[in-house]
DNA sequence: ACTGTCGGGACCGCCCGTTGTT
DNA sequence: AACAACGGGCGGTCCCGACAGT
């Protein structure tokens, strides 16, 4: 009844730990043989599911990307007016904010090597102009339905990921300085109130 | 009649080549050998001045904090309406924006590393919320002068803080995306536009 | 059909060239890499077998003790008068007296380092009351069977074992000096002279 | 009325320095650095005075060998027989070993170097043949004078050397297993029973 | 007589990746 | 599919000694 072969357990556990471990100590401060320790496999079985610790990274930050395209897809349709639908994305959003903050920090990892490792840079560049697309249309759709004033829905679309990116930046710093979920709300909101056209 | 000693001399030919590579390499990817070649000097110099390569970055963290305090102290006075005020800040950190990339890789590096060193995080916590802070009683102004409506100032500010940061943080991952000093100008007018009164 | 595996004798190679190397230099002035070299194996296979330098110290100090404590239940049984049994014993420790200068070198490099670090203290320490209570029984029982005069055995044990020692310890600074050997069989009869009981 | 200048007591403070760094953590692992901070002189200071850590070390041997040879000869002359004076003598030893383990440490460190390092053992070599001649003629008078019985002398002295050098020896591992001074005395009077002579 | 500064060379520990074996 | 064992090299740190300036 087990559909997955045992390989991939195996390299599974391997990301699991991987992704703590890059998590908490940095892409670089993290060796593989402590990500197999904490995976409770040998160097072997590592070697034998990746190619290099860059490889395994790289792995890494494609199952991420590939979970983030899911959740974004979730969220795509619906009727409501656009305003709406931003302020319930953002609502969404709480869950990951209240996240191990483990899972915002592999996150800027990804962003900072991406800075860094052309084949990073290139995984990631994708989906972050696929991002920036889809809150630009979003907002298209805002200025086109007559919720929304006239503004180049692009630079919108690069606000509304400076608030959230931002906002998880400051998390980082400091975990317990704010709610941070319901700040992205919070400000999402006023970032709209911005937008919105004045009804005349 | 040499005002600089000569210890001075090299321990900032040290922070400055440490600074580069930090940024170019990140942290632990970049080594004192490293530096130290690219400073021109010895390991036994390095030794002589800096305790650790933590430490250098420690002091590498403050010489830059206590640069930005200075700056900051800059634009703190001024009699325009609060409004006006947050739009001439946003303009003149243009120059920021358009600095080399190697200057905001370090800001982030920093940033990373007061999530994980309890030191860096310490030395960091700090004038975050000083910033914090400055930015809050700006806007509390804002609101008292009746140019601004009446929302949770310390809210506003980390609003504010989350755009600069988040916009930096795009253009680390596509410099030539956008012109993001310009970028920084217009979705701040947005939030502002959240924020302004309306006159009635 | 191989009784001991690779991993196996690398390590004891890593531990001869390691004895031999602490004998002749001292503990801190053999380098690792120089062990290494002369075990003809690289530092990774080094580091897999022992944890750190230490380590492979303490390693050696409890094979050593291992081996002596062995060695001296071999002579611990016996039937004859016990101021015979203990010339017999220096008699057999010749062996150990005409051994190579670096044997006796690493014995007090142990000894030495037990003084300075307290994980090598503790594994010496029950070793050396083993020694003492070994000694002190056996003189005991010569007081017991009227051999002895009535002194205190703790106190004789240490008196043999500051001749033993000592009597190395002379070796170590003039090897040539004297016929070490046959020495400690000498004084040990003066002695055991001073212990005989005066048959009256 | 400073009879002393300036330049001795510098030299001195580092004699001090050092010998208690080499005696707490042997010589290789103290480097001058340590030294030059706990005497509270620069690294210049150490290297204008002395031509190198290892001369200094030689100094510190040397005057330690000047001690020894100054106290060996107020016991040197006396008229009581022998025996008695041997006892005296060991009686007197009593302040050594109840003085701190670290001069003890140092007195061994001196002999191990001894035995690896060709200049420190050849100054060493002298005083100890000194002193073992030294207590061979004191027995040699012994038994002239008919007081003890008529063995090698040299091998008496000898023993007498181990004893002492053997109990220093289990003080440093043991520093509280015995009153190491008083044992000195309790085994002399063995090893002494051994030699006397039989009164027929 | 002494200080501050520096050079260059080790040292220990670790790391990434490979190999032979099962 | 995985493991024990290993190779070779780099990483930060420290150390001894030198030397220009008082």
């Amino acid at each position: 009844m087990n559909e997955r072969s045992k390989g991939e357990v195996t390299a599974e556990k391997i990301m699991r730990a991987a992704q703590e471990g890059f998590a908490q100590n940095g892409y670089a401060a993290t060796g593989v043989a402590e990500i197999c320790a904490s995976a409770g496999v040998s160097k072997g079985a590592f070697y034998y599911h990746f190619e290099s610790k860059q490889s395994l990274f790289m792995a890494l930050v494609e199952a991420w990307l590939g979970e983030l395209e899911g959740s974004l897809a979730q969220v795509a349709e619906g009727v409501q007016p656009v305003p709406e639908r931003l302020l319930a994305m953002s609502r969404l959003m709480t869950g990951l904010f209240s996240s191990d903050v483990v899972q915002i920090s592999i996150f800027f990892e990804f962003w900072m090597q991406a800075g860094r490792d052309a084949a990073v840079h290139a995984a990631v560049i994708a989906p972050y102009y696929h991002f920036q697309r889809f809150f630009a249309e979003l907002l298209q759709r805002g200025i086109d339905e007559g919720s929304l004033s006239a503004i180049d829905p692009v630079l919108g679309a690069q606000g509304i990921i400076s608030l959230a990116s931002g906002l998880l930046l400051q998390r980082l710093l400091d975990p317990e300085g704010a709610d941070w979920g319901r700040l992205l709300e919070s400000s999402m909101q006023l970032l709209l109130e911005g937008l919105r056209k004045v009804e005349s």
